[in-house]
DNA sequence: AGCACGCCGACT
DNA sequence: GTCGGCGTGCTC
């Protein structure tokens, strides 16, 4: 019947018969379509779309978990088995999540099911948090027996009771409402007066957004400077009417980009709808959170060290309508908002919005698709726009909005390269620390700033080295060189975590002096320590930062003075803002410049810009100094000089040279195995799949798809975890074909026993 | 993915 | 003779 007409024969539809009821369920498998099965008459009222159900599946009937995405009354062609239970009291997913998980799933060509399953908490799946309470109500008047049955006084109390109520009533609550006990509940019931209702409420407390302190709380809003007005003046118009309207907001660090996510969010919840703030997960720090709990009220906070309980509340809080701004890193994209009305990815650039799991996919990239789906403005805001972005921003895809200038006029730091190749230490050995930069450090000191060094490098030393023989100690699965953590006293694979005490000699030829090279976050410490006795010295890296507090602690610290020099890895390159910094120090500015990944450039030039922020943000100004080998790279020398637009300019000829993105179109596949001969074997087999699929591609469409495929071949990194790593890469200046492609070549080229396939659909890591 | 069916090799 | 390896196909 559709909705809200009323019958105008009411008894006809009673005589209709049973219209019986179907539904469509997704399971967690990698299978492209849902299956149709009947719903049982005692299910019928349970059933919804978005709850998932238990049903059999496959030839042994095994029940299986999987998600109801439609509920109808057409009877399928073919025969089909029923439902045997519903699981959730109420449905897990909203509409527009379902449309958006089912784009997902043929986008990064997985299973619906699966994409379900990854994005549902496992907090909310298991109602963790929440127990299940019987609620009674009164049957309603007409549904009542005639003649009414008599009552006896205990009896008659409960019913009065239940008809002060609006709401159904817990039944312990009940019965001590009615001082009573659960006897004449029951009877009333049996007799047809009341009846039951199952319920579900929160068993733990959550912590309220945390009430932030006053002076924080609901703090004033700053004037806006000219060009936040200017920004501001494009956004507005954007936030008043329904749209996709999608922006790239490129602000230089500390140009006040937040204050127009705030006052953007402000200008939704005025209206009654939400915000979603996606941020990396390393900026979800206090300072960021207390930022929006300051402006907004029913914050909720996604972290990814929720309690499951915790995690399943605020899902839960959301998808009631209590939240007005949802902030969290990748997966909160995810929010079951009822009424969304912006999403704003903040630092949209961050390749850890990239999922390194199935589902593979792009928090950023979704968020965009949600934002379209929603019919809303999005906000992309980075002081470094990933080139995808900055392309689609360049051809008129997204609006540019533009902050040039840092807020009351506070110049961008100088930045001075320092080339290693020149500027040594006396003694002539390598040190962390040119004789430049601890002049700059004993300068900056001395007149009372403070210090931050990065090394995007933890451990001790990077690599352990033989003199004698030239062996380097490498992990036992992996082709990758074991780091020496000091701390620890242990060697380590920063890729599999393989652990392993130090050797005494060389495992090669016996000498007893192997070598610790290579520089690390630990050996950087103990030299700045030496270096500056008299100064305090904090380190952060994930080593440092394992306990809980730490981070917070360590930041306290800095803010306070107390610590005056900073050192870590990228952990401390965004977001900080401490005034009282006037010296930032890269210690090798080259480290992630020579991986075999076309975006090495991209992600050097973002970290020297992020980490350049850090400092002259308060009234004494700041500088720079960046250790380099390579100070003529373009990611380096236009970084120094703050050129974004040189920067994207000059990377993106390249990208164009060498048909990669955002000109085309990229797809990794990676095969594994832990022998070497299958997974060779397979990755030709699968290779010489590839020529029948795409002239069967072009055959089927209409335009002529271009295809390159380079490979198959070793991956850069072999050997990972034990298993042996073929890949492919895919080009095309066309998504569609490239799908189309992969769905001809791959069905009909399944990996042997041992073998795996990854499809990596705009891959990041390419190791 | 998971499971059943089915077709070939080395064991009681 | 059968147990069990894995390739193949299907799952409403």
């Amino acid at each position: 019947m559709p909705h809200g007409a009323l019958p105008l024969f009411p008894e006809a539809v009673e005589i209709a018969g049973p219209v019986h009821l179907f539904c469509e369920v997704v399971f967690d498998r990698p299978l492209d379509h849902a299956y149709s099965y009947g719903v049982p008459e005692s299910l019928r009222d349970e059933v919804a779309v978005g709850k998932r159900v238990v049903a059999p599946f496959g030839r042994g009937d095994r029940q299986t978990t999987g998600f109801c995405v439609g509920v109808g009354n057409e009877a399928p062609s073919r025969e089909v088995k029923a439902i045997a239970q519903v699981l959730d009291d109420e449905p897990l997913l909203t509409p527009q999540l379902l449309r958006l998980t089912r784009w997902m799933a043929d986008y990064y060509m997985c299973g619906w099911g699966q994409v379900l399953n990854a994005i549902v908490p496992a907090g909310v799946k298991q109602q963790a948090g929440t127990r299940a309470i019987i609620l009674i109500e009164l049957v309603p008047e007409m549904l009542r027996p005639n003649p009414p049955p008599t009552l006896t006084a205990r009896q008659q109390g409960v019913f009065d009771i239940l008809a002060q109520q609006t709401d159904p009533v817990e039944v312990h609550r009940l019965a001590s409402l009615a001082k009573c006990g659960a006897a004449p509940i029951r009877v009333l019931i049996d007799k047809g007066l009341a009846q039951r209702k199952k319920g579900r409420i929160e068993n733990v407390e959550l912590e309220e957004p945390a009430t932030p302190d006053q002076s924080t709380r609901r703090s004033t809003a700053p004037t806006l400077t000219p060009d936040q007005l200017n920004v501001w003046a494009q956004l507005e118009p954007a936030l008043r009417e329904p749209g996709f309207k999608p922006f790239l907001l490129r602000g230089v660090t500390g140009s006040g980009k937040t204050e127009l996510y705030l006052r953007a969010i402000e200008e939704v919840v005025r209206q009654g709808k939400e915000a979603l703030v996606l941020v990396p997960e390393i900026s979800l720090t206090p300072q960021t959170i207390a930022a929006f709990q300051g402006r907004c009220e029913r914050v909720a906070v996604l972290h990814s060290h929720l309690q499951s309980a915790e995690r399943g509340g605020h899902w839960r809080r959301i998808a009631t309508g209590n939240v007005q701004v949802v902030v969290g890193a990748r997966s909160a994209i995810f929010a079951p908002t009822r009424n969304l009305g912006l999403i704003v990815v903040d630092e949209e650039h961050e390749g850890s919005f990239k999922q390194e799991a199935t589902p593979r996919y792009h928090g950023r990239d979704v968020a965009v698709m949600r934002a379209h789906l929603e019919n809303i403005p999005i906000i992309l805001g980075s002081a470094t726009p990933s080139l995808e972005s900055w392309h689609n921003a360049q051809r008129g895809q997204y609006t540019l909005l533009t902050l040039p200038k840092r807020v009351e006029d506070r110049p961008l730091p100088h930045v001075q390269l320092i080339d290693l190749r020149h500027d040594v230490h006396p003694d002539r050995r390598l040190h962390g620390l040119s004789p430049s930069l601890e002049r700059a450090m004993d300068k900056a000191l001395e007149q009372g700033g403070q210090v931050i060094l990065l090394l995007n490098r933890r451990g001790f030393s990077t690599y352990i080295h033989c003199p004698a023989c030239g062996h380097v100690e490498q992990c036992r699965f992996c082709d990758l060189a074991l780091t020496f953590h000091r701390d620890r006293n242990i060697c380590m694979c920063h890729y599999c975590g393989y652990e392993t005490p130090p050797a005494e000699r060389c495992p090669d030829c016996g000498q007893a002096q192997v070598k610790y090279q290579g520089m690390g976050t630990e050996k950087l410490e103990i030299e700045i320590k030496s270096k500056f006795p008299s100064k305090e010295v904090r380190r952060m890296d994930s080593d440092s930062m394992r306990r809980p507090g730490s981070h917070r602690r360590v930041l306290e610290a800095f803010r306070s003075g107390e610590t005056h020099i900073l050192l870590g890895t990228q952990m401390i390159a965004k977001g900080l803002d401490f005034p009282n910094v006037t010296l930032v120090g890269v210690i090798n500015a080259d480290l992630g410049l020579h991986r075999p990944d076309f975006r090495s450039g991209e992600r050097t030039f973002q970290l020297l810009a992020q980490v350049a922020g850090r400092t002259g943000r308060g009234p004494r100004g700041g500088r720079v100094l960046v250790q380099t080998f390579s100070p003529e790279h373009p990611s380096i020398a236009l970084a120094a000089v703050h050129d974004y637009l040189r920067f994207a300019e000059a990377e993106l000829t390249t990208r164009r040279q060498h048909n990669y993105p955002p000109y085309q179109r990229l797809i990794r596949l990676v095969i594994r195995g832990r022998d070497q001969e299958a997974a060779g074997a397979y990755a030709d087999r699968l290779a010489a799949a590839f020529g029948p699929a795409v002239e069967a591609a072009q055959k089927a469409s209409s335009e002529p798809g271009e295809l390159r495929i380079l490979g198959p071949a070793e991956a850069p990194v072999f050997r990972l975890k034990g298993y042996c790593r073929y890949h492919f890469q895919l080009q095309s200046s066309s998504s569609a074909f490239l799908h189309q492609v992969l769905r001809l070549a791959t069905p009909a080229v399944r990996p042997p026993k041992g073998v795996e396939l990854t499809i990596d659909i705009d891959p990041h890591d390419m190791l």
